[in-house]
RNA sequence: GGCCUUGUGGUCAAGCGGUUAAGACGGCGCCCUCUCACGGCGCAAUCCCGGGUUCGAUUCCCGGCAAGGUCACCA
């Protein structure tokens, strides 16, 4: 058979030789030891928590190195196109304070691109061409039909299934007959002529997973579909040696078809990358874990922690606290280090995937925010509240001063005490809401109506707004006292049956009276922030509508 | 089913032949206290199973078992 003569009726025309390309594309001038990582999402317009996973990874790994990290997009399969899908994985990863030097959208050092593989349809067909030359990649007829009825039999027969050997029908087709299809019209996909034998074993060095054992690859995989478009398996051949990657980072189901990969790169005459397979996030579900699913789990989507108000940086260090085993305890060492002095490791990275935990994050998160300054903490929720707020909550921020008070006094921030009641700008907005509306459903009074409007009378009467906190709570363990109720707490305690109740239960009348709330941060603060009017009006209010 | 990967408390995990088997989250209890939150103290809870190797295995070997991944003209 003449191959020379078929590549130039599959892909006709001139193209530029693998010397050309490599010399279009030449190494990159990056000091020793500097490691090149990519991020390569397809456009399907939803960007999740594995694909922060993998970007901080990658960006950690070219940082820490002296390299670098780029983008590059997937778009082979425009079925999964998406407008606008791009923009949004740059805009996700930017707010969560991951960096990239160059790629799609980004611009950077222009040597390496096109980076969206559509762009890059030459190059492929060039190595395609090449292999048909060879002898090492063929057309294949089959139909999908056809395909779907060899894997039938294969099922049926317990034989493995898929395209290699004896099944592969048109790896052997005579030249007669593939330029009688081809005179016919009939489309058709290029496949690899495989040379492996599964019963080869090949040790793989994983840059995470450490030692792994692989099967060596003996499936004729598509490399170029019937549009003339590679498979992913062609393109990252094509593009992780022009581009340069030194560091392949990539989700573990990648793992699987790493066999390809070493085939593919081998019959290219490329060198093999460095592969570092991670685990994916998981999630219990009922009796068993599972990956975590876009359909099913909403905290997938990085949309979720934008609208819910988490901080971005909170998000990030959950996310390296799961990527590498020991930064937890480092992060503990070094609170006010800057993220990026952690010394990741990609061996740190654990092996199995773990369950996601949103107690953890929420934790991480309510540290995180009880680090912020006033005026940090300030900007945080009103960015949020002017994007995902109700236009009431908008409106909190319309009186600057009283909301940096509530903050400061209430919350604590800016301060060394700091009080941690919310994980996330939502919640906050929520949390301080009495501060700016009446409050509308009220709580339970555990003390009686009688008693409580005697404590509500008694309060209204002698509350003076110039008072100090000390004269305040005075007087409140004087209503106590005159109301049959302990002014003490460890009296109260002695001999609960001498009382009503306690000073806390007159507390909490005034509490829920002016908050709505039984839970709140210190009363008295609370009433020096909503002011003498305010207050009366609330605590007025109460006593009516009892 | 074939192939690959992984198995330490409920979760994330440290550990690398001898430890009272760290730490964090969560849970529970106590203290502090006008409530809550913060903070402090404490408690419960773990080496998948079976064989070896060894004076000694959570650690090494073998075999099970379980879980996850993957078997497309999707990435």
């Amino acid at each position: 058979m003449n191959y020379k003569l078929l590549a130039e009726r599959l892909l006709p025309g001139e193209y530029p030789t693998p010397e050309d390309y490599e010399a279009k594309y030449p190494p990159r001038d990056l000091p020793k030891g500097a490691e090149v990582t990519r991020l390569a999402p397809s456009p399907t317009g939803f960007i999740h928590l594995g694909n922060l996973f993998s970007a901080i990874t990658d960006e950690r790994i070219a940082h820490r190195s002296g390299g670098i990290v780029y983008l590059r997009i997937e778009d082979t399969d425009l079925k999964r196109k998406v407008d606008g899908a791009v923009e949004a994985v740059i805009g996700a990863l930017k707010y969560f304070d991951v960096k990239f030097d160059e790629g799609a959208e980004i611009g950077g050092n222009e040597t390496y691109a096109p980076w969206y593989q559509r762009q890059r349809a030459e190059i492929y067909r060039a190595f395609v061409k090449k292999l048909i030359a060879e002898g090492r990649a063929y057309p294949c007829f089959c139909t999908e039909d056809d395909l779907a009825a060899l894997r039938e039999e294969q099922t049926k027969n317990k034989e493995i299934t898929g395209y290699y050997g004896k099944y592969a029908k048109c790896r052997n087709l005579s030249e007669e007959e593939i330029y009688k299809n081809l005179d016919a019209g009939k489309p058709f996909v290029i496949r690899l002529r495989s040379l492996g034998n599964p019963e080869n074993k090949i040790k793989f060095h994983d840059e995470i997973k450490g030692d792994v054992t692989v099967t060596e690859n003996d499936q004729d995989v598509v490399i170029l579909k019937s549009d003339g478009i590679p498979t992913y398996h062609f393109a990252h051949a094509i593009d992780d040696h022009f581009m340069r990657t030194t560091i392949v980072i990539r989700g573990e189901d990648w793992l699987a078809s790493l066999p390809i990969h070493i085939e593919l790169f081998a019959a290219l005459g490329f060198p093999l990358p460095r592969y570092g397979h991670h685990c994916s996030l998981m999630k219990q579900d009922g009796e068993t874990r599972r990956k975590l699913s876009k359909r099913k789990d909403p905290e997938l989507s990085l949309e979720f922690y934008r609208k819910e108000g988490y901080f971005p940086r909170a998000v990030k260090v959950y996310m390296l606290t799961l990527l590498n085993s020991n930064f937890e305890e480092w992060y503990l060492k070094h609170p006010d280090a800057d993220l990026a002095e952690f010394p990741f490791k990609a061996e740190k990275m654990s092996k199995s995937g773990a369950l996601f935990d949103l107690d953890k994050l929420n934790d991480v998160s309510k540290n995180e925010l009880a680090r912020l300054g006033e005026e940090e903490m300030f900007a945080f929720l009103k960015d949020w509240a002017e994007e995902f707020g109700t236009d009431t909550q908008k409106k909190y921020f319309a009186d600057a001063e009283k909301m940096k008070r509530t903050l400061a006094l209430c919350m604590g921030v800016g301060g060394k005490k700091r009080r941690k009641d919310f994980t996330t700008a939502s919640q906050a907005m929520e949390f301080i809401r009495y501060f700016f509306e009446r409050p509308a459903a009220r709580e339970q009074y555990r003390t009686d109506a009688a008693s409580k409007n005697a404590i509500l009378r008694a309060f209204l009467a002698r509350y003076r707004y110039e008072d100090d906190a000390q004269a305040w709570f005075a007087k409140v363990k004087e209503i106590a006292a005159e109301n049959g109720f302990a002014a003490e707490m460890r009296d109260y305690k002695a001999n609960p049956e001498a009382y009503k109740g306690s000073v806390a239960d007159v507390a909490e009348v005034l509490r829920i009276a002016t908050t709505g709330q039984a839970n709140t941060p210190d009363l008295y603060t609370i009433m020096q922030i909503l002011g003498e009017e305010e207050t009366r009006a609330r605590l007025q209010c109460a006593m009516e509508n009892s």
